[in-house]
RNA sequence: GCCGAAGUGGCGGAAUUGGUAGACGCGCUAGAUUCAGGGUCUAGUGGGGUCACACCUGUAGGGGUUCGAGUCCCCUCUUCGGCACCA
């Protein structure tokens, strides 16, 4: 054994082992309990980044630590290799996308086997091969067969620096593109046709599973309910003024139907155009409908933003009280919610109050609250709880929330509406103006129109001849040998689709293909997907609590309803791991530093480049824009990978963000070297020693040590369950302070020996799922031949953690005031005699009347007097 | 505005169910090491107070429940995240 921690051989050592081996290959095994665990997997965007290190180390105790439970741990890695960034390498450096994903892809595979993950290399697959996304394809195509893929002329966001499309999930709530650009200008509306997933057919399904999820975070259910969005109310008709048409309004509020005076639609509404025909006021609506369509639709949407609005010309008649209702076209309207039109009831929602106000339009008073009167004629804001019905015919009296269900049943009966549930959520726009994705399989025909291209044809191969441009169309269009093709039903000419499907696609299901990800007959080999399936534990970041999560739920429910999987949820438990930040250096002029452009220490901290001081400390996300990245290879060089690991599992609880601090570092790698020295010290003398059996009687030194050595097996199996990793991490370093100072390191006797030998043993068995190699390295040192990870997790034997004397909190009144250690086998008389008879407790107690003692076992006594 | 999470030493963070607040690490202090420095080992380290005890005080702030509250309840403040004219 070297006399130093030489990280660098040993890391390097154990990784070829592992690989020759073959040691985190699993195949399919009845016999065994099957364990899937699964980390996001990553883009190729060039390097993994700490982010990657924390996920994938926290994922790799997981797997280690079920491996030696006797699981059989599926951990496979692959690449979400499809996506815009090797475009812009493309526009950028004149790189093809393909060249420029596939050696990223190299390099990263290459920096993962460096940190040493567990995982199952012969399972790993790109999104962007072939062998993947044809069967992405055929998913479409039977999509397509059954509705639940369509194509939809709407108007679309459009974040004009990707120059493509984005789903509604894809943009964030101040209007920007969740990609995060500098100086976003902000997505806009475009009208194009797109191809949609029908999501919205599982908007019921979804919502419900949310309460069968237990193994999720709550705010990760809760932002996948508040997205779905449901809203139960009623659909309700107004026929139009001097037509037979009608004008369908979704309303939650049924109830205050008899207060409806006027109507609102979306500028993108139909009617809105057509009712202003020959009124006089089609040139003003035209007017608005194009400053919409114009405008941010987060700006126009905001709630801060000022309501506007003008009358179509139009009116409608409302159907319960046959009142004339002015119809208007509204800038706060949405098209994609409810049916695009919403009856106006201003004395019981604020935005038709205050649209009302401002338009001169008539206000009636329809549920009034139990303890005051309201006016119409006076009220200065809209009245929007329950109450009791007025001016509402034959519902006067009632109470609202009963209004609500029979005035929906009436408009059933008379053919007016009736009963409606509606949804925020939209279907899912997954048509991407850009190259480098998956071809969405279809052709078009001028004679037989869209034809999905046939299964036995797929798949549609991404031609690799391409000229990239970044014009917002899509690069395909372009290539003459693509587009053109021969319609599979007439055989006349006929011409391919030319936009790719969203990424999110691919990563919507590639968890089910790590399961049989060499199948060429089909996209799943069943059998081995329901071994497999579901996944036991997924670990991400918690920016993909809606995007990712929901669409992989969507597409286990299609794949479901197609039969190649057996589960209705993809993820039984899922953690959602905090970001690594790190304090950003800032100057007045020169924007963000990095921290060797600035100089001086403590409250003087100068730019190099101006000599202005700079402000320091704001800790922020990781990021090369603010210059606060640590890259990975820089740590693995210097401390190696083992340091890293376990700096990111001890720093902060998983959940929790990690702020970034190089004295942790050190303390990290500072921990390792002591725990190695007292491996050198001790391995010679501890070699073909063998553990005391369970039950063994011992005492002093030995007692203690061996009572030490069970305890932290018992808290770190119990911590590393829970993911308290950081406080396994501390036992561990409790037990190495203990053996440090223990009476019997040097004995030589052989209980000694074996106490010790015990020990030290469990300290590398224990401390193996966090620093791999380091305790490879170890654990042969002490003459063990197989590797670490292939021995069982240890139990704790539970009478050597049995105390034979124990410490008890004596309290006066409920303040700490004594402690005393008594046997352990003292009942509670005696405890409680003992407690007073200690003198500091005499002298409090003197002469006051003890008016009650309590006990609680093992821990304290309470005296009340 | 609504919903959710959080607020503990100089710092990162401990404290499964109400029962010794501050484990472990960083930093700092002292001692040791034939000791330049660094490294290593040992000990100390919430604040006040004391030679040392005793004692007082302390988990964002205020109130409450309890023999006992970081933990439970109510109110307030701050931070972060989500949703936000959704009819």
């Amino acid at each position: 054994m070297d006399e130093r921690y030489r990280h660098k051989e040993i890391e390097e050592k154990w990784q070829k082992i592992w690989e020759e081996q073959n040691l985190f290959k699993v195949t399919e095994d009845p016999k065994k309990e099957k364990y899937y665990l699964l980390e996001m997997f990553p883009y190729p965007s060039g390097k993994i980044h700490m982010g990657h290190v924390r996920n994938y180390s926290i994922g790799d105790v997981l797997a280690r630590y079920k491996k030696m439970k006797g699981f059989n741990v599926l951990h496979p890695m692959g690449w979400d290799a499809f996506g815009m960034p090797a475009e812009n390498a493309a526009i950028d450096h004149g790189v093809h996308p393909a060249k420029w994903t596939y050696e990223n892809i190299d390099y990263m595979r290459n920096q993962l086997k460096r940190m040493g993950f567990s995982y199952d290399w012969d399972r790993e697959f790109a999104t962007s091969d072939v062998s993947y996304y044809k069967w992405e394809q055929l998913f479409f195509v039977r999509m397509y067969e059954k509705g639940l893929a369509y194509k939809k002329r709407s108007f679309v966001n459009w974040c004009e620096i990707c120059k493509t499309v984005l789903a509604n999930e894809q943009v964030m709530s101040d209007g920007t593109c969740w990609r995060g650009h500098a100086d976003d200008p902000g997505v806009i509306q475009k009208e194009l046709d797109q191809w949609f997933f029908k999501i919205t057919a599982y908007a019921e399904e979804l919502l419900e599973w949310c309460d069968k999820l237990p193994g999720w975070p709550e705010r990760v259910l809760t932002m996948q309910r508040n997205w779905i969005g449901k809203s139960i109310g009623a659909e309700i008709h107004f026929p139009l003024e001097n037509s037979k048409d009608i004008i369908k309004v979704f309303t939650t509020r049924q109830d205050t139907v008899f207060g409806a005076t006027f109507m609102s639609l979306a500028p993108e509404h139909p009617l809105a155009l057509s009712l202003s025909k020959g009124t006089g006021q089609e040139q003003v609506v035209r007017e608005f409908v194009e400053k919409m369509r114009r405008q941010d639709k987060a700006k126009r949407t905001a709630e801060t933003a000022e309501k506007e609005g003008v009358f179509t010309g139009g009116s409608c008649l409302n159907p319960m009280t046959q009142a004339r209702m002015p119809i208007f076209v509204a800038n706060f309207v949405l098209m994609e919610y409810g049916t695009g039109a919403v009856m106006a009831v201003p004395t019981h929602d604020q935005r038709d109050f205050e649209f009302a106000k401002k338009f001169g339009l008539p206000l009636i008073m329809v549920v009034q609250p139990e303890d005051r009167v309201l006016d119409a004629r006076t009220t200065t804001e809209a009245y929007e709880e329950e109450g009791i019905l007025v001016n509402s015919g034959q519902f006067n009296g009632m109470d609202s929330v009963k209004a609500r269900e029979k005035i929906a049943q009436y408009l059933d009966e008379k053919g007016l509406g009736g009963d409606r549930i509606s949804y925020r959520l939209r279907d899912w726009g997954i048509s991407r103006q850009r190259y480098w994705g998956a071809p969405i399989p279809i052709i078009y025909c001028d004679r037989c129109g869209t034809i999905p291209v046939p299964e036995k044809d797929l798949p549609v191969v991404l031609p690799s001849n391409v000229e990239i441009t970044g014009t917002g169309e899509s690069p395909l269009k372009g290539v003459k040998e693509f587009v053109e093709t021969r319609c599979p039903k007439c055989g006349g000419p006929g011409r391919r689709e030319t936009d790719t499907m969203d990424t999110f696609v691919e990563s919507s299901w590639y968890f089910d293909r790590f399961a049989s990800p060499d199948y060429d007959k089909g996209p799943l080999d069943k059998k081995r997907v329901d071994y497999w399936m579901p996944v036991d534990q997924y670990i991400g970041g918690i920016e993909h609590a809606i995007l990712h999560l929901l669409y992989s739920r969507f597409f286990t429910r299609i794949l479901r309803e197609m039969g190649w999987v057996s589960v209705d949820e993809p993820f039984t438990n899922l953690l959602t791991q905090g970001m690594v930040c790190k304090e950003v250096y800032e100057c007045p002029k020169d924007g963000y530093l990095f921290p060797d452009e600035a100089e001086g220490q403590g409250e003087t901290i100068r730019c190099r480049k101006c000599g202005e001081q700079i402000s320091i400390g704001r800790l922020e996300k990781m990021s090369k824009s603010k210059k606060n990245v640590v890259d990975p290879e820089y740590l693995v060089e210097n401390y190696g990978a083992d340091t890293a690991r376990m700096f990111c599992l001890f720093a902060s609880p998983p959940e929790k963000d990690l702020d970034w601090s190089d004295q942790g570092v050190e303390g990290s790698a500072r921990f390792l070297n002591r725990v190695w020295r007292l491996f050198y010290e001790q391995h010679g003398h501890l070699q073909n020693v063998k553990p005391l059996p369970f039950g063994t009687i011992l005492d002093g030194g030995r007692k203690s040590l061996r009572q030490k050595v069970h305890k932290t097996i018992k808290k770190v199996t119990e911590d590393i369950e829970r993911f308290h990793f950081n406080t396994a991490i501390s036992a561990v370093m409790e037990l190495v302070n203990e053996i440090y100072v223990s009476e019997i390191k040097d004995n030589d006797d052989d209980g000694s020996r074996r106490v010790m030998r015990e020990a030290v043993e469990t300290v590398v068995i224990l401390l193996s799922p966090f620093a791999p190699h380091f305790a490879e390295e170890l654990w042969e040192a002490l003459g063990d031949r197989e590797s670490v990870i292939k021995t069982r997790w240890p139990d704790y034997d539970p009478e050597a953690v049995l105390e034979d004397e124990i410490l008890i909190v004596v309290q006066v009144n409920g303040r700490l005031r004594d402690r005393i250690t008594i046997p352990a086998s003292y009942g509670e008389e005696e405890v409680k005699m003992w407690a007073l008879k200690s003198e500091r407790i005499r002298k409090l107690v003197e002469g006051k009347e003890i008016k009650r003692v309590i006990l609680v076992p093992k821990k304290l006594v309470n005296i009340v007097c």
